[in-house]
DNA sequence: GTTGAGCGTT
């Protein structure tokens, strides 16, 4: 067992803007580690951020990779400065402090299952992808890339989806240029989400066709290699949540953030005011889900993007939380997208 | 702008 207390797993982070949150910056930092708590301080006064946090981590080591690989990370324009934490809060720090939670229930000792002290996350620069290039024979863009995902390792397209939710929480514009500038990878982003199984393919129902600016791409597309990719993840067992808590799990209070999420299901993705369509009712009318639905994906209108970049802040654990079922999620995937299974 | 708070007493 390690050691009870440790010199510090929590790190201070100054220089915030005022209008970060606690939960993005839990996404921030779960870039070095899986974070257990985040607390921006408010000035009760004013109710305003006071631009510095505290960010608890599972293990000094995690704190202290934190501290050396988000160093000066730029968060909406500023860059985050981060130390370890050396004071603890209070007086009473008999055991660590359990302010905002429940007495007797400090923060949890043990990170959320799916996390063995994780490979780190290889960076890639998404900046440096190449420009569309045109395609030979004329094959439709859609096919080519689901073609290419299915060559990529689930290691490298986690390295992938990793740097890009890293780029969301740290540039969020720069991100939306990128997506908007590129919608091959947007597309192919939310495609690998669909075989990562991070995101459910009901979303695509939710989905409203372009009005149809674009000519209707062939109806009959080849099956996207289906069985290529491999079961994601490691078929973790059951939906084991930290220890000690006998499935107790405290209820949200201005305490902070405690990354402690639902595996599935995520509420309402609020879109934003510029949500121009009405609400459509669901499924049955969507069956044969029109070509121009598939240009939307690619596409991928603001709506879907905020969608996109909600589901993108999924953290690790969260989606080590998703398993199985994906085979069927696929099918499904691919009776909506494709209009047919076969 | 830069190191956490206080519904209260086992």
């Amino acid at each position: 067992m390690p050691p009870p207390t440790s010199a510090s797993r929590t790190i201070f982070v100054a220089n915030i803007p005022y209008d970060v949150s606690e939960e993005q910056l839990a996404s921030t930092f779960s870039e070095a580690g899986p974070v257990n708590n985040v607390e921006i301080k408010f000035d009760p006064q004013t109710g305003r951020s006071k631009g510095y946090a505290f960010v608890q981590f599972y293990d000094e080591a995690t704190a202290l990779s934190a501290v050396r690989n988000l160093q000066e990370v730029p968060v909406n324009g500023r860059n985050l400065r981060v130390e370890l934490s050396t004071d603890e809060p209070g007086p009473r720090r008999g055991g660590r402090g359990s302010r905002g939670g429940i007495p007797g229930h400090p923060a949890e000792d043990t990170p959320p299952r799916g996390y063995d002290a994780g490979p780190p996350v290889n960076r890639v620069d998404l900046s440096a992808l190449p420009e569309g290039a045109p395609l030979p024979h004329a094959a439709n863009a859609t096919d080519s890339i689901s073609k290419t995902l299915a060559t990529v390792t689930p290691g490298q397209m986690q390295d992938v989806m990793a740097s890009m939710k890293s780029l969301i929480t740290t540039n969020p514009e720069q991100a939306r240029q990128l997506l908007s500038s590129k919608p091959q990878l947007a597309y192919a982003l939310f495609q690998a989400m669909l075989l990562m199984n991070i995101v459910d393919p009901s979303v695509l129902q939710r989905i409203q066709p372009l009005p149809a600016t674009a000519p209707p791409p062939p109806s009959n597309y080849p099956p996207p290699a289906q069985n290529a990719y491999p079961a994601y993840p490691p078929a973790s067992s059951g939906p084991s949540y930290p220890p000690g808590g006998a499935g107790y799990r405290p209820p949200p209070q201005q305490g902070g953030y405690n990354s402690a999420p639902p595996a599935a299901g995520y509420g309402t993705p609020s879109y934003g005011a510029t949500t121009p369509a009405p609400p459509q009712p669901p499924a049955s009318g969507m069956a044969a889900l029109p070509p121009s639905a598939q240009q939307a994906l690619a596409t991928l209108p603001e709506d879907q993007q905020q969608m996109l970049l909600q589901v993108l802040q999924l953290t690790p654990d969260q989606i080590n939380a998703l398993d199985a079922t994906q085979k069927a999620s696929i099918m499904q995937l691919r009776q909506q997208f494709l209009g047919t299974a076969a």
